[in-house]
DNA sequence: CTGAAAGCGCTTACAG
DNA sequence: CTGAAAGCGCTTACAG
């Protein structure tokens, strides 16, 4: 029996709309389905008696009864993270243009699955929508079974099914080390992510793979693990050793930012002059002229529309094969790195 | 008629755990309500044919029978701002301890409220939690027919039935005004968020009202609609005063992050020794060195507790009576200000 | 402790 | 173009 809330009124159904416009509740129901046939009239009349009542169609009916609930799951680590809330942000306006919702999985942990991630199958969500965290394969398994699709935002996976959307990881290594070499740097290094991040492990590829066409050797590198004290560590370790690097490039601006502190504060470097610094995204606060920092960008905006392509592709064809997106990014070139 | 997804195998129902167990389908969902009376061998052997299929129960269906959804609508105007994400990330991770989740509205502009936003009572939301942006007295009449309670953060309002969480506004700018008196400052301004906005207002009455007790008047007072940009042109103007302030309180800390940048960068202004700064919510990055910004706390972990646990209450007793909580903070200080 | 049945508010063939 | 009816997958009195 209806659990009714004691002083709560229940709101009003097509029932109650069809009772008062004088009409059966399938009509009401066409009423508000777009291409039903239903007379111009008739609709008017139920689309008045609806605006009386104060009608909303109940949106979890309507899912149970079309298996679609119009919601995506959004998986998120951290939403203090600059470019994950921006992604969010990017995400949530562009699918509320769909008439889609985000229900929000923030999780404690980068890079591993979180468990409560399942309950998402349970609203029956239209996709699932991962950053920064990972699908791992028995999740994988749960959603194909369910027939709803997996998007990794800027992170690979080598599970069947999982697709993926990212910038140009590769590429940002390269010219980002391209940039140091035109502009006369010696010393280089590179703070990256988590050592299990593929994205991580891209950049530095182009990166160590450029400088070593040049014949630079031995980069080293340390692990910020995407957080600003991690990276605060490992800028304290670089600049502190006797070959102190003149160039770092870092696997994310977040980092970057906690780099050019340290540098700043606590070694009192002259940046870009005595050390230049590099990151990737091109978060807004990039720009702000406390940080004023050259980045290879990933635009959020582009990564989120690449996400939702797929997942409307995915669920409109009913397929099931992974699809694989690169999104183009540039290098930005500000005061972190000399001219 | 089901519209199946071609390739999709439809998820496991109650119905076919019923099957495979040898039990009835209510059987199966007394299995998964709590304080149902069921024998601990029935349970069991349930739980465990359900494990096989990889049974979820589908929370559509459950909200449609209990009229409860167990999921909490979040309107918020901008995710950038890194309190807001900050507010965000703690209401998740705190709603996800009670087995609640966010459905994320973002919304284009500040103050206002998003049309938008009675699409959240077609998904039967357990209560509307709002920062930044602000309830119309249509929607809260819409809440109030269906029994959806509102709780904004950091706003006030007028309306009858909408509750509110705030922090100590009017202290933050006597507390603010006093830290700067008693440092010796002798020109005062304040940075406002928005016309329309009665935290920026309360903050800015603490502040002025208790200068004005020692006897300072005429503190002007430029507008930064709580935006970097907007906080830039508002240095800008204040900075370049014949006048020149030597104390500026900033409504936020995202305004008073843009204040210093113009401040340092634009005017070449030693901080704190020529100008201080202050600003309102300690949002992380107030700590790091790049900002190192006094400011008046506002905790974000604080302000969600005390957004459930208003949504609690008032589901649980279905109250109707608003509820208002005040959050406590305090000055951090840190180096924006001179000792 | 258990099952059969009604109901939650929708959508959608089906028959007219 | 319209209505009656079955079904989506649950919960929950009711009777046993």
């Amino acid at each position: 029996m209806v659990s009714k809330k004691l002083g709560g009124r229940r709101a009003p159904t097509e029932s109650d709309v069809a009772k008062l416009a004088g009409v059966s509740q399938s009509a009401v129901s066409r009423a508000y389905t777009k291409g039903a046939s239903i007379a111009q009239k008739t609709r008017e009349k139920i689309l008045q008696a609806a605006k009386e009542l104060g009608y909303q169609p109940n949106l979890m009916a309507r899912s149970l009864a079309t298996n679609q609930s119009n919601i995506i799951a959004l998986a998120i680590s951290n939403l203090e993270n600059p470019f994950y809330a921006n992604v969010a942000q990017q995400l949530s306006s562009q699918l509320r243009e769909i008439g889609k919702h985000i229900l929000l999985f923030t999780s404690p942990s980068d890079d591993e699955t979180d468990p409560m991630l399942e309950r998402a199958l349970s609203y029956q969500v239209d996709a699932l929508i991962m950053t920064a965290t990972m699908a791992s394969p028995e999740l994988a398994l749960q959603c194909k079974k369910a027939g709803v699709p997996i998007v990794q935002i800027n992170r690979g996976s080598k599970i069947a099914g999982v697709s993926t959307v990212w910038g140009e990881n590769h590429r940002a290594g390269e010219v980002a080390a391209e940039h140091l070499l035109k502009t006369k740097h010696k010393r280089f290094a590179f703070v990256a992510g988590s050592k299990t991040s593929s994205t991580s492990q891209m950049r530095q590829d182009g990166f160590i793979e450029h400088l070593a066409k040049s014949g630079i050797k031995n980069v080293p590198i340390e692990y910020g693990e995407y957080s600003f004290s991690g990276a605060a560590n490992a800028a304290r370790k670089l600049l502190s050793s006797k070959n102190r690097p003149d160039a770092i490039f870092c696997a994310s601006d977040y980092m970057a930012f906690s780099v050019l502190d340290v540098a700043k504060r606590e070694f009192n470097l002259n940046v870009p002059n005595e050390v230049s610094i590099i990151g990737v995204d091109d978060v807004p606060e990039a720009s702000h002229s406390a940080y004023d920092l050259t980045t290879f960008s990933q635009p959020a905006g582009a990564l989120a529309k690449a996400a939702i392509e797929i997942v409307e592709k995915m669920n409109s064809e009913s397929s099931r094969r992974a699809m694989h997106i690169e999104v183009e990014g540039q290098l930005i070139i500000r005061g972190s790195t000399k001219a």
